[in-house]
DNA sequence: CACCATCACCCACCATCACCCACAATAACC
DNA sequence: GGTTATTGTGGGTGATGGTGGGTGATGGTG
């Protein structure tokens, strides 16, 4: 089975491009993965670290979509920023230039449990997108929104 | 069985038209591949490599097309584009000059591994294509249309 | 049949990455 | 609170992988 990523974790990217896996996560890790994670693409500009065993139902979804302009695309972008990336001894995975290109990724690296894969952010970029600034950052509107549609298909 | 081709990478077509193909991607071909890939043209103006045995599958389909004008076309540019390679003793595939003249292929290359196939691209109009550059590029759009379409399905 | 261009094969160099070790900082434990 | 285990960070090094060029065989052309 394997457990589900939880928690927010804050770590730096060194100059070879690799950054730490919480010591959470890879103790929760299937055996079936092999200690390997897929990175890709996600919305938002972010990327997403799945281990390998999770990632091949991501992939089967991929797979199904049809060769329409937007299917296309998304499949290419998916796999156009796509890596594999196997822990070393110290329990780090390595992103790609343009990995860290696409994330706009520098020095700080913000990693999020979302349950069968792990968010990568950099810092900065996230805690402006979740507006750890109060007030700022629509929580309220997005919050009320679903809210609101929700009440209307009823 | 074979591998499926996952991952993004960069390389230069050499004068001869050689580009290397991923020591990883070697490394995961099927031995009824002998070591020998088709390449074609597939949508967007770019290459697609498919290892000998995967091409069988993909000959299949294109043999099933009715003789439709687009049916017809569809088979002609995809055979007028082709051509069969095999791997050299450094693992590099060589490609034809109509090949690079249809996929704009001038010095720098990338390979996207996407399952059963590679793509090959310029690497400044792939990038162009993905949008490297954040938030311009509709892969929010996209994903969101998809699964927008998907909801609607229910 | 002679000539020339092209391709397949061979060899050599260099950059990059995976692996290893070493240390610092934090957390856990007694 | 002191000691030990765990976790995160950084850097060196050898093996592997990518790039470029030379040469003889092969096939097309006049």
């Amino acid at each position: 089975m394997g457990t589900s990523f939880l928690g927010r974790f804050d770590y730096s990217i060194d100059a070879k491009g690799r950054v730490n896996i919480p010591a959470k996560f890879r103790k929760g890790l299937n055996p079936e993965a092999e200690e390997t994670f897929v990175i890709c693409r996600a919305p938002s500009s972010c990327l997403r670290a799945y281990p390998m065993d999770k990632w091949k139902n991501r992939q089967l979804e991929l797979d199904t979509l049809a060769e329409t302009p937007d299917g296309l695309k998304i499949k290419r972008q998916t796999y156009g920023t796509l890596s594999e990336s196997t822990l070393d001894a110290q329990g780090r995975v390595s992103l790609t230039q343009v990995q860290m290109k696409l994330a706009e990724i520098t020095k700080e690296v913000t990693l999020v449990g979302e349950g069968d894969y792990v968010e990568i952010w950099d810092t900065e970029k996230f805690n402006k997108y979740i507006g750890l600034e109060p007030e700022e950052d629509g929580f309220d509107d997005a919050h009320f929104n679903i809210v609101k549609s929700e009440m209307e298909k009823k």
